[in-house]
RNA sequence: GUGGGUGUAGCUCAGGUGGCAGAGCGCCAGGUUGUGGUCCUGGAUGUCGUGGGUUCAAGUCCCAUCACUCACCCCA
């Protein structure tokens, strides 16, 4: 074994990768039924985008990105999240110039250069929902549905909805100043100090205890929304009551990512350790002027795929392996094994699941690939059963076993599963 | 970037004070020359992370190094 993946990067193998693929589903199922559409858009971007997009003075973009010049020398940038890539791809192709508000999905590996722990990678794999256009604080609440159906459908109970808001361009400046006048009265290290300068609201969400304890009188940012921004945050609420969905006011929650105007969450899970958060989002009011579009609202959240499916191991949600198909052929000798190849495959086109033994394996070894495979039906092909013209084929779980002819197999077998 | 922990079979891990490298699970084969899941028997697989040092002798002691891991910070 000379090679190992690169540092941070998870993968996932059967048969956890079964609840890779579940944890996807359940969020995609959810994004299709709320008329969202699927966008792929690029691995890697202009550096400068993430730049402005994500923020000069956030630390995703200061220490994490994964930079690199192309061989033309040109700066380039893995992802380190989507919503920035979605706004440009929309931007670019026009699709703001259509019917509003533009929603889309989309997921895929990001990329940020960290120090791996217990749910932090350096590759990670977000889903997104994106909904562009609109600044109704329903599509707020839509979006805050879709992250929570998609907890619920994989059975997760201890999720939490922390729920904050981050005010607009009208009401946020005179409430930083204020906390910025408070901050920096107090006494931080020097990092923190210079937060103060470039970022005041993230101080509030230091975990420091020492930290806590000195910004726990700070001003806070409900005491200084503008009318409209407090009309939207009560009306976002209302209707996440009306659906059912539970939240937690919580006034000092703020995001690493600068574009984040008004509604903004975060999803919880009590069961992982330091990296808890398993969902973000909130609107973006600002992101496309500040990459160079018209003045275009949106909101929309990322999960984290790879936490979700720490979380779902821990509620021991994860536990039955899937089959992997429904018939398993086991062929004794040459002959039986080129008849049964042929036979597996018209299975298949016919949409039944089917896998067989190979390497000549024995037939001890064969039914036991067929028990590990999960198969509802083996299917034994001898040179006995070629000169009668059919199969055996055996119930797994009853045992019980008759002879098909061969050529009502594949019909006979189809029958069977679906009855 | 800063701290702590851990590296022994494919996996999970035992291996006081240095003395022939082990168990369970998994895998393969046989018991059953055409029948899996239970049971019984047997078998294969190790540069003991890597390099150096001490010693008659190192998985064990010392030094270095790499990797993994947890936490800070940050975020999904």
């Amino acid at each position: 074994m000379t090679f190992q993946a690169p540092k941070g990067v998870p993968e996932y193998l059967p048969p956890r990768s079964a609840t890779f693929l579940a944890v996807r589903t359940a969020f995609a199922t959810m994004a299709l039924n709320s008329g969202y559409s699927y966008i792929e858009v690029p691995v890697f971007e202009d550096t400068e985008l993430y730049a402005r997009g994500v923020g000069e003075s956030t630390d995703v973009v200061t220490k994490e990105m994964y930079t690199f010049a192309d061989r033309g020398g040109r700066s380039m940038t893995l992802r380190p999240e989507f919503t920035a890539g979605v706004m440009r791809s929309t931007l670019e192709h026009g699709l703001h110039n259509g019917q509003l508000p533009v929603k889309l999905w989309t997921t895929g590996p990001a990329f940020r250069y960290e120090r791996p722990q217990a749910g932090r990678y350096r590759q990670l794999q977000q889903f997104n929902v994106e909904a562009i256009g609109t600044e109704d604080p329903a599509v707020d609440a839509e979006t805050i549905a879709i992250a929570w159906s998609g907890y619920q459908a994989l059975g997760l109970t201890r999720v939490r909805l922390l729920l904050n808001t981050l005010g607009c361009k009208q009401c946020r400046p005179a409430y930083r100043a204020a906390l910025q006048d408070f901050l920096r009265a107090l006494d931080l290290d020097e990092a923190t100090r210079a937060r103060i300068e470039i970022n005041p609201l993230r101080v509030l969400d230091d975990k420091r205890p020492e930290v806590q304890a000195q910004v726990a009188d700070a001003p806070l940012i409900t005491d200084h929304l503008c009318a409209s921004c407090k009309a939207h945050h009560d009306r976002v609420r209302t209707l996440l009551e009306d659906l059912g969905v539970p939240w937690e006011d919580t006034p000092r929650l703020v995001r690493g990512l600068d574009y984040y105007t008004r509604t903004t969450y975060e999803f919880d899970h009590p069961l992982l350790g330091a990296q808890s958060g398993i969902g973000g989002g909130g609107r973006y009011d600002g992101l496309s002027e500040d990459i160079g579009g018209p003045s275009l609202p949106g909101v929309g959240f990322a999960v984290g795929v790879d936490r979700i499916i720490l979380a779902v191991e821990a509620e021991d949600l994860a536990r039955e392996v899937p089959p992997r198909v429904a018939v398993y052929g086991v062929p004794l000798g040459e002959e039986a094994a080129r008849r049964l190849f042929k036979l597996v495959h018209e299975l298949r086109a016919a949409g039944v699941a089917a896998d067989m033994a190979f390497d000549g394996k024995g037939l001890k070894g064969a039914m036991k690939g067929a028990d590990r495979s999960g198969a509802v039906y083996a299917v034994i092909l001898g040179e006995r059963d070629l000169a009668a013209g059919s199969a055996q084929v055996k119930h797994m779980e009853s045992g019980e076993q008759t002879a098909v002819p061969l050529g009502e197999l594949v019909g006979t077998l189809a029958g069977r599963l679906a009855g």
